[in-house]
RNA sequence: GGGGGUGUAGCUCAGUGGUAGAGCACCUGCCUUUUAAGCAGGGUGUCGAGAGUUCGAUCCUCUCCGCCCCUACCA
């Protein structure tokens, strides 16, 4: 069911016939470039301080997309675009022939050339290339957006983002900032000995978060698997096995709604750490986080969609059950379940059903604090009830050993001390259990195996998840999770009629 | 899931109950240092899809579809 041809992909045929009944070949195979644009121009740039205003550089191979043409009769401007950037290209009639130049000026924005030619400045001062010979490496056969509004289409610059990479090149700019901030989060790592692993994305039991997986199906074995929504469990049981210090950076699958913060696949960062403790792991996220801030932005001070966010030691900390406290106007370590419930109705909140002490502080936090926290925050000792993989606090039984970090009002990093004892596991599991029966479906399944691996003895270790996605949607000043995703989901095309 | 917005040329967008426009792109011609090149000429379209109202619908009504924003659930 191709789409019928426009007039444009129409002529572009009509010159693909045109060249190869003339014998060219319009798909070439190889082009050995001497330089990059951006090398073109500093190369340049180097030999006019040597030889001053009219000089010329030595000849050069470059290659790249056509992205924009000035045919001025005998002379015609280019512009070459490659992953570097942009050079101007001048090809004229005497230098390349009659038949050649006219061939240069019949090409097409958007086809891929080679070029050989030297370096010179033209009067109004840009860095050109004065070509003596082209070769067609790749014809296109459809016209490129436009070149001056970029594309702007949400829709195909999601569906299409090749086209959006071509024509925005600041979105190849955020697409390089989350490729260095991954790479960098694995070179601190590696400075702190950690080592990187990877564990199963087919899991027979979707555990380590409450969250509702996809489920897929085996048939060889003939069971029905899901997709990993966390890492948690099977880095835990690397721990078990002898790793001091492990991560894993890998994409997970929550099969639960999307909108600029949640997307149904996204990366997460885990790692665990031996010996250590929450208070461990919250040194170890500030510091990681802020040389994140510093590789990828240079400034420790950076603009979010015109908030100005401040990464610098050592980011506020609050107590969870402090600050809910705050807002409502009452202690709330000594409040009873009916007066958080009667918290919860005051401020038109509505809970999933059977929520108890812990779980209705989490819902208030949620509710009337978590959009507040603009600046880096740590919030600290969330409520038993809603950390069923965190180690409880001897001061206080109720809550837990955890953090989570917020930043620009957003979750982005979740760690704990982790929870040791596997009796105690066990009963938070069926705590679990209790909680799915009465009316929670997102809850941590009950996982024996898991348990297994903690009855031989889990050392004492710090863990900590961070949300790839949106820290890079902070770091690159992107509204949505889903611009710092090459290709977000989006509902298929050409429904039913 | 609920509310709002939006869909018109390849792209960015205007517009009307009487059969569709601009800029860029594209086609023809002129132009040897231009650069959102310029000048002269050319409109290339299932106005998201279907049904209805109407003499006539791109426009009005209904249904459906995509995308965006808010809201609900989740990290």
């Amino acid at each position: 069911m191709e789409a019928e041809r426009t007039d444009q992909e129409m002529q572009r045929r009509q010159k693909l016939q045109m060249l190869r009944s003339q014998g060219i070949e319009p798909y070439q195979s190889r082009f050995d470039r001497t330089h990059s644009a951006a090398q073109a121009i500093a190369l340049f740039e180097q030999v006019e301080q040597s030889g001053g205003a009219e000089a010329r550089s030595e000849r050069v191979a470059l290659a790249g997309r056509l992205v924009a043409i000035r045919v001025m009769g005998k002379a015609t401007f280019a512009h070459l675009q490659d992953f570097s950037g942009r050079i101007q290209l001048l090809a004229k009639v005497d230098k390349l022939g009659a038949e050649p130049y006219r061939r240069f000026t019949d090409l097409d924005l958007g086809d891929v050339i080679g070029v050989h030619g030297t370096l010179f400045r033209t009067r109004r001062g840009e860095i050109t290339c004065e070509i003596d010979d082209f070769v067609l490496l790749a014809k296109s056969l459809r016209p490129l957006p436009e070149k001056y509004h970029g594309l702007k289409d949400k829709e195909l610059r999601y569906r299409q983002r090749y086209l959006d990479l071509i024509a925005n090149p600041e979105v190849m700019e955020v697409f390089l900032a989350r490729s260095r901030l991954v790479e960098e989060t694995r070179t601190f790592l590696r400075g702190r000995g950690f080592t990187e692993v990877e564990t199963p994305v087919l899991q027979a039991m979707a555990g380590g978060a409450a969250a509702r997986p996809f489920r897929t199906h085996h048939n060889a074995l003939d069971m029905d698997l899901y997709l990993r929504i966390a890492l948690e469990l099977y880095l835990k049981r690397l721990i078990i096995g002898g790793f001091d210090r492990v991560y894993e950076i890998g994409r997970i699958f929550r099969n639960e709604g999307m909108d600029q913060w949640h997307s149904p696949e996204y990366t997460m960062l885990e790692l665990y750490q031996a010996y250590t403790d929450v208070e461990g792991m919250m040194e170890l996220t500030e510091s990681l986080v802020i040389h994140l801030v510093e590789r990828v932005r240079g400034t420790p001070t950076i603009q979010y969609q015109g908030q100005e966010i401040r990464f610098s030691r050592p980011f506020a900390r609050v107590e969870m059950v402090e600050a809910v406290s705050r807002v409502v106007g009452e202690d709330l370590l000594k409040a009873d379940v009916p007066t958080l419930q009667g918290l919860i109705q005051k401020h038109g909140i509505q809970p999933k059903p059977g929520l108890g002490w812990g779980g209705l502080i989490a819902e208030l936090f949620e509710e009337l604090v978590q959009d507040t926290l603009v600046q880096p925050t740590f919030v600290l000792g969330h409520p038993v009830e809603v950390s069923p993989l965190a180690r409880r606090r001897s001061s206080d039984p109720r809550l837990t050993d955890r953090f989570e970090l917020f930043i620009a009002g957003e979750e982005i990093a979740n760690a704990f001390s982790e929870l040791n004892d596997p009796d105690d596991q066990r009963a938070r599991f069926e705590d679990q259990a209790r909680a799915r029966a009465a009316g929670d479906d997102e809850t941590h399944p009950m996982d024996e195996d898991f348990l297994t691996a903690l009855e031989y003895g889990f050392p004492p270790t710090g863990g900590m998840g961070l949300g790839v996605d949106r820290l890079a949607a902070i770091l690159t000043d992107q509204p949505s999770i889903r611009d710092v995703i090459l290709f977000p989901h989006l509902r298929a095309r050409h429904a039913e009629p």
